[in-house]
DNA sequence: CGCGCAACCTGTCTGC
DNA sequence: TGCAGACAGGTTGCGC
């Protein structure tokens, strides 16, 4: 699923492509993307504009617009966002498709629900596009529509973020001593920690187990049960698992696309993450799942022993 | 406020 | 072969 990483990855392809371009036309075609908002409300504020820039926070996307507001954009679990290139090319898993058919050539008035699957690839669950004034186009499309973009002044900005997302692991503030006082005296297990985005933001499932493994830490210890050797333990391995992603191009287990609509790397070398009944790459242990927080998680039983309650100074 | 959990969605997989 | 049910997980909202 769309983690920091995987967003990061979307986000440095578009820019070069998006910066300086003019949205010519936005299309809702699906009015939940943009819920609350209506469909003609998120049109008409992007539409028109210049992009100055693309930017990330945590798991979103936004494209900062010339007139101040910017377009925000999560993909949620299933979202993707691919650029199609001027030339009409772009799109290198859909060889059915001739180089001049023409953009309008879907006819939805006639067809039925169940009208041809082989034209469903994109096609089918594509929830935005943004035409671009080269004759790019930026297509969202999401087959469980849980991916939502809306448009927002500066300070609507910072109010939305500061309100639900915590530091930016990647950043110079992510330190040991944060770290230490996020998590004190917190009685909830640290996967469920890691996945609370007011705390560190842009960590999912999946990087929220690879970091715990890097730990060596317990999915279930309480997140005040933590030392000054695990905080830093823990700060470091969110940090090697979102490189590492990084470095990768993202995960892809099904859905996710990077914006040229390819899978990343990340799946192949996952530590412990959904390699349940493997052996562990650090002692050999067999990698166990438990559920935590209602998310599959995986662990080594034996890289990764649970910590004892925070030790209270002796008396004397 | 912290914590746990259901709900939001739909495609895919599993078991009978 | 077909179909019901489980499962996937980022975020929100509710109850305790």
């Amino acid at each position: 699923m769309p983690e920091l990483p995987e967003v990061e990855t979307i986000r440095r392809q578009l820019e070069p492509d998006l910066v300086g371009r003019k949205l010519e036309a936005v299309e809702v075609l699906d009015a939940y993307f943009s819920k609350p908002s209506t469909a003609a409300a998120f049109e008409r504020a992007a539409a028109g504009r210049e992009v100055l820039d693309v930017g990330r926070r945590g798991k979103y996307l936004m494209l900062e617009l010339d007139d101040g507001n910017s377009v925000v954009i999560h993909l949620r679990m299933t979202g993707s966002l691919v650029l199609r290139e001027p030339d009409g090319s772009a799109n290198p898993g859909d060889p059915r498709v001739s180089p001049n058919s023409s953009p309008q050539a879907v006819d939805t008035s006639q067809a039925g629900p169940s009208a041809d699957p082989a034209v469903d690839s994109g096609e089918r669950h594509l929830r935005a596009r943004f035409l671009l004034d080269d004759g790019g186009e930026l297509r969202f499309s999401d087959p469980r529509r849980f991916g939502r973009g809306f448009v927002a002044g500066p300070d609507e900005l910072d109010a939305y973020f500061g309100s639900r997302l915590g530091i930016e692991p990647l950043s110079p503030e992510f330190t040991v001593e944060a770290m230490a006082a996020m998590t004190a005296g917190r009685t909830g297990p640290l996967k469920s920690f890691l996945l609370n985005q007011k705390g560190v933001a842009g960590v999912g499932n999946i990087y929220a187990d690879e970091a715990l493994f890097r730990a060596g830490l317990h999915p279930l210890s309480p997140g005040g049960s933590m030392r000054d050797e695990h905080h830093r333990a823990l700060r470091d391995g969110v940090v090697e698992s979102l490189e590492r992603g990084l470095d990768l191009g993202g995960a892809s287990i099904d859905d996710y696309r990077d914006a040229r609509g390819e899978s990343g790397a990340m799946q192949n070398e996952f530590l412990v993450h959904r390699r349940e009944g493997e052996g562990c790459p650090r002692c050999g242990e067999t990698i166990v799942r438990i559920v935590v927080g209602g998310r599959s998680t995986y662990f080594c039983p034996g890289c990764q022993k649970r910590l004892r309650k925070r030790p209270r100074r002796r008396a004397r």
